[in-house]
DNA sequence: CTGAAAGCGCTTACAG
DNA sequence: CTGAAAGCGCTTACAG
């Protein structure tokens, strides 16, 4: 039986050819294909076979539409490349399949523009859910505007504000602290906040957890010692004079993140200052870079795949149960000691 | 107007709700929403405002089940938290959406179990098309016969046997033949081909390559220096000790990829061996890490972002003309010469 | 246990 | 330019 090249799209059998081939209703059919105790052994048997034979798709849109249910989660994330959200990911794409849901995938590249056409789309294929890690700059009330009530949304790692949205983030402000505290402890005093965005609300928390541990252990808040940059390698590098320039007593640097951290790694390298002995750094992620580079980086584990699970799993939950209350749930971050922070010098 | 929390699941307005409330008929809504020309433009502007004011959202399933067409894409991989995979999905991602499409995401951790239960979950939301980079150990003929003639698929990386699938490929043979000449032109003569699992198509490729240019040089095969081992750096750090008890002469290792050759340079320094100085070492892929780790890892540069999009639109061609003769492509390789390759020592 | 009928939200000829 | 009718592939009461 060769398959001709010119064969056009062949239609695939429906419970209508399977009902017909068998001689039964296709109601029987659609009974069968959902394990319906309601059919006879027999016919279920006769049915069975008929379907194996026939290459039988089952076409879930159709049945969606019938049943008006949804088969389907969305996933909105920044940028895959960064490795953070690219186990987030994963660990929501195993959840959902688990469930018996497909992930429809969505990057926004940190663009709120692109993230709105990118919604209008994905809102047309009628998730059951989203999740959505909005890009930065988001403006909350627009997006709650333009999703409505529906589908449900678990807000992911960022704030966003009037959303009245599930939300799931990770502890920054007391991973933050515990990362200073480990520096504190290691006898540093002069330790700067390196990195990130301050109008972004996680570097906002980690910065709050910085200055708790500082005014616990007595110590001001030196505006000189926090340094912006772009949470990325190249930027942090080139931030690294910066952070020597505003105050020269700095022995140690608590990271936005890894990706800072690595950067401004380099960046010491680059000046003969070497990390983890002469100067302390600590970064925030856990990223698998983190234990293999050398020295090995201090920082905070946040298990970004099970964090995928969680956001998977709280928003089946808000998926069948659209009244329970509004969750606020923070994950709890780890602190993993490594060569990257040691004593201070002199 | 508040939103009573207890609200059951609001119905969304549909095409006959709009066509109600404006007093014509779901027809015209339906030609309005598809900017036909037909519609006269007070009766356009109407319906328009109509939509508006009703937060109407359009189905594109009910729309799809009507037409007899499709507006999704499966994208099937490995392993989201391997940096290329998760550049080549962003690339799929990006050129999907401008084509609009959605990416219905799945992946399968090198599993062929796992792989199978999710194509058959993918294909029940009859995508137009699939991506599918396969599993390691897919068997060829099994997922044809799984995947039948319908949606069309565009095989990625991993060559399938007996698919009758379009093909795109990275060229592993070039890329490891360009890689060994590299090497040879710097001196060394006493070459390894470190890690992979040799019976995996792109790893039996880089080693043709490998084994090309050592022909072209007069240098002989020697099995002693071909090492296997799981493509993942600590694996590769374990093998180092391998590599020297097998040949203590080897002076240069082509390895299957960057993962790899970080994880053999982890095994060099612990040894003493410094790369790029006393031994001279190259990689497959250039990830990120290749250019900031240091020394610098000279590899294959692949670009996955592009193959992403590349793919993506290879897949579309096919899902406009089914026609069509099939495609094997494959895409260029270029390499990044940076500090890990060195002259030979003594 | 099985079948006939209606309907999910759209689009597509076909009339007018 | 607009409307009435049929149908995409399923499921769901409702009869029998």
């Amino acid at each position: 039986m060769s398959e001709s090249a010119s064969t056009p799209r062949k239609r695939l059998p429906t419970v209508n050819d399977i009902a017909r081939a068998c001689g039964v209703s296709r109601a029987t059919v659609s009974l069968v294909l959902r394990n319906s105790p309601l059919v006879g052994a027999e016919t279920r048997a006769r049915v069975e076979q008929e379907l194996k034979r026939q290459g039988y798709v089952y076409n879930r849109a159709a049945a969606n539409l019938r049943r008006r249910t949804s088969s389907s989660i969305a996933l909105v994330i920044n940028d895959l490349s960064n490795p953070f959200f690219a186990e987030f990911a994963m660990g929501v794409d195993e959840a959902l399949v688990d469930e018996g849901f497909v992930t429809l995938l969505g990057s926004t590249g940190e663009s709120p523009e692109r993230q709105e056409l990118l919604l209008g789309s994905l809102l047309e294929h009628s998730p059951a859910g989203m999740i959505l890690s909005p890009a930065e700059n988001s403006d909350g009330e627009r997006l709650r505007r333009l999703l409505g009530n529906e589908p449900p949304v678990l807000v992911f790692n960022r704030e966003l504000s009037a959303s009245g949205w599930d939300f799931l983030a990770l502890d920054n402000r007391h991973g933050a602290r515990l990362a200073t505290e480990h520096l504190l402890a290691l006898g540093h005093r002069a330790i700067a906040f390196f990195g990130g965005h301050a109008d972004s609300s996680s570097c906002q928390q980690r910065r709050q957890g910085y200055a708790d541990a500082l005014d616990a252990a007595g110590i001001g808040i030196d505006p000189r010692r926090m340094i912006e940059c772009t949470p990325t390698r190249v930027e942090a590098a080139q931030q690294t004079g910066a952070l020597f320039e505003r105050d020269p007593s700095i022995t140690a640097a608590v990271c936005y993140n890894d990706n800072v951290a690595l950067g401004l790694k380099l960046g010491l390298m680059a000046r003969g200052v070497r990390p983890g002995v002469d100067f302390a750094l600590t970064g925030f992620d856990d990223i698998p870079e983190a234990a293999q580079t050398s020295p090995a980086l201090t920082t905070l584990a946040v298990e970004p795949r099970a964090r995928g699970r969680q956001a998977a799993e709280l928003l089946l939950q808000r998926v069948r149960d659209r009244e329970a209350p509004v969750r606020r749930v923070v994950a709890p971050v780890q602190l993993v000691v490594r060569g990257s922070s040691g004593a201070p010098r002199g």
